[in-house]
DNA sequence: GGTTAGCACTCACCTTTAATGAGTGCTAAC
DNA sequence: GTTAGCACTCATTAAAGGTGAGTGCTAACC
């Protein structure tokens, strides 16, 4: 790994022109474009030396140089400088995403388009895992006669309803009275923990008329529950990749888009990976289907824990250095956005 | 439009082996596929008739025949002949679309995949526009200091939440009047009716506490309703376009899918269609964009009343057929769960 | 007069061939 | 160690020729 301090500045430039041109870089225009100080024919040298090294590959025989993940890893880890946001950027970034009124969902929602819209590659957000959120307030109101809605509120503010159809005849008292039991039962558990519990054992010793509606609302209690727990997947720039030369050939961009459009799977990878800015490049990715792509995943947090993801995915030959920029200032903005409407409303805690 | 018996045989050939084969069709395979009982010479002067009429194109000189959007229209209206579902396919698609529990979105989402899986095109479906749907009740719940929920209920059992940071100080009690006012005041109207009214003027006569607290939930109150007149929409099966050999060409591909991927621009059109089973072939489409797809649309019914859609697009040349029958298969599906939920409960208006 | 066989003609598509040029690897001289 | 020079490779493009599916037209047939 102790490359000279000219190999490194060779491959620095190698990487640099191949992620705007996308066109494997020969040693002429090396030497013509950088002030390398050195003849095409030294850094051919250099380059046969690099190539061994493990570091570029040769499309074909009279191709130019393309940089190897490796390539992309060392760029990443050392070469690449740091990237300043143009201001602009900033200040629409700044002002598309302040949440008034703690609507996550379109916030989220709407920090996936603008990234995609940003670095013209496929972006994704996902909301947080709830399973440490911590139940609230649990209340049952009456529709109609075989109609009721159940509402769950949890501790950082997200509300849950379903309007459920039940069997038992109940009156408006009935239902009150439920929501109570439950509210002080189920107050302060988190949601996974009380989706492993037998529930129903709870609500047999009391009266038989309250035992058979809690019975009969149980089962929906506990599927709305489960839903809370889904993780929500937001996709943007879906076409981008048709802008991205790599993708010019018909089968790798349908691969692409099947795979992003695989969901359930393709969230199980974002959930899965570490806090913190993640840049898997390549190879590094354990999935088969990814060993093209470059997947960049940060995450924003909520009321200081809950943690939900923001990225993108594309080409291994991506503008890292714009693309981490933007992704941190933008995973920044909401921590502090959702920060703030913590540190406003749950003083009472 | 009087086609002779013979012409109008020849062109049910044409159109239907093209639609299988995306080959443009010569009078030799025709002559010989087909029992027609006459030789390839003649079918080619009847060909230069009907293309004379046209309902035939030549892609070039010396190539086949290609139906044109004018034979389409005629195979629909005339010529296609009823397509039975096999059992399998009915049995798939009633398993699937019953609704346990009034959960139309999970229903409608459900919907489209499988029509998206048994056609093998692109599918959307939307939900019912709400503009028509009464208010039934309205709630507000306290969480804390500065969060409440509100919460409204409509008569056909949409329910709908949000919830709102305020900064006036409120009592539960407070709440409670208020939402028992707001559902008097509102109840049996529609939601488009309630968002034209000047609301704080409801309220501004009542007591002064009220009346702020009233003042500082209204602009979420209508906020809110306005989402609910929101209409979702549902796409599945982008990815299938690759399938198809019309769609070989990376830019038709782009095109399709920028197209569908506009949500906002594509949702209008849906919306703006007839109800009932609507078919639109190329130039019939009045958006400059679709020209070369056909869109069929079907409706379905909720408590008889409001009407969501469901789909597919797809090119000019798909199985006309099979199509509309999967889409009225599954719409009557839809109709008639939804239906039977409306009966079961809502026998109480 | 409608139907058909025959034939010249068209044109997309494929293969072959040749020219071009960007780029390499190697060698020998600086 | 660096560089100039040169032979060599190979993707890419363009041109040329061959192939075959299919048409349009004409003249003969029933």
């Amino acid at each position: 790994m102790d490359l000279t301090e000219r190999k490194l500045k060779i491959l620095h430039a190698i990487v640099a022109d191949f992620i705007h041109s996308a066109e494997p870089v020969g040693s002429r225009t090396l030497s013509k474009k950088y002030d390398l100080g050195i003849s095409p024919a030294t850094i051919r040298n250099e380059m046969s030396d690099l190539e061994e090294l493990g570091y570029l590959t040769h499309p074909h025989t009279s191709a130019g140089r393309v940089p190897s993940d490796k390539a992309y890893r060392l760029y990443v880890n050392h070469l690449m400088e740091r990237y300043e946001l143009p201001e602009e950027e900033k200040r629409i970034i700044s002002e598309n995403l302040k949440s008034d009124m703690m609507e996550l969902e379109r916030t989220i929602e709407h920090a996936a388009e603008l990234l995609s819209r940003l670095t013209n590659l496929t972006s994704f957000a996902i909301t947080p895992k709830q399973d440490a959120n911590r139940l609230k307030y649990i209340n049952l109101l009456p529709v109609d006669d075989t109609t009721v809605v159940l509402m769950i509120v949890a501790e950082n503010g997200k509300v849950t309803n379903q309007a459920l159809r039940i069997s038992v005849s109940y009156t408006p008292e009935n239902l009150e009275l439920l929501s109570k039991v439950m509210t002080h039962t189920f107050r302060g558990r988190t949601i996974s923990d009380v989706l492993t519990v037998d529930i129903i054992k709870y609500f047999e010793n009391d009266i038989e008329a309250m035992s058979r509606l809690a019975q009969s609302i149980m089962p929906n209690f506990m599927n709305t529950l489960e839903n809370m727990l889904n993780v929500d997947l937001y996709l943007e720039g879906l076409t981008n990749i048709f802008s991205i030369p790599e993708y010019n050939d018909i089968e790798r961009a349908r691969m692409f888009l099947e795979m992003v459009n695989r969901k359930k799977d393709f969230m199980d990878v974002l959930i899965n990976r570490d806090n913190g800015m993640i840049i898997t490049i390549g190879d590094e990715n354990t999935d088969e289907i990814m060993r093209d792509c470059s997947l960049i995943t940060a995450d924003y947090r909520i009321n200081g824990k809950l943690v939900g993801k923001l990225g993108v995915i594309g080409p291994t030959r991506m503008k890292y250095d714009e693309v981490t920029s933007v992704i941190r200032y933008m995973t920044d903005n909401l921590s502090r956005t959702f920060q703030i409407a913590k540190g406003e409303h749950e003083d009472d805690e």
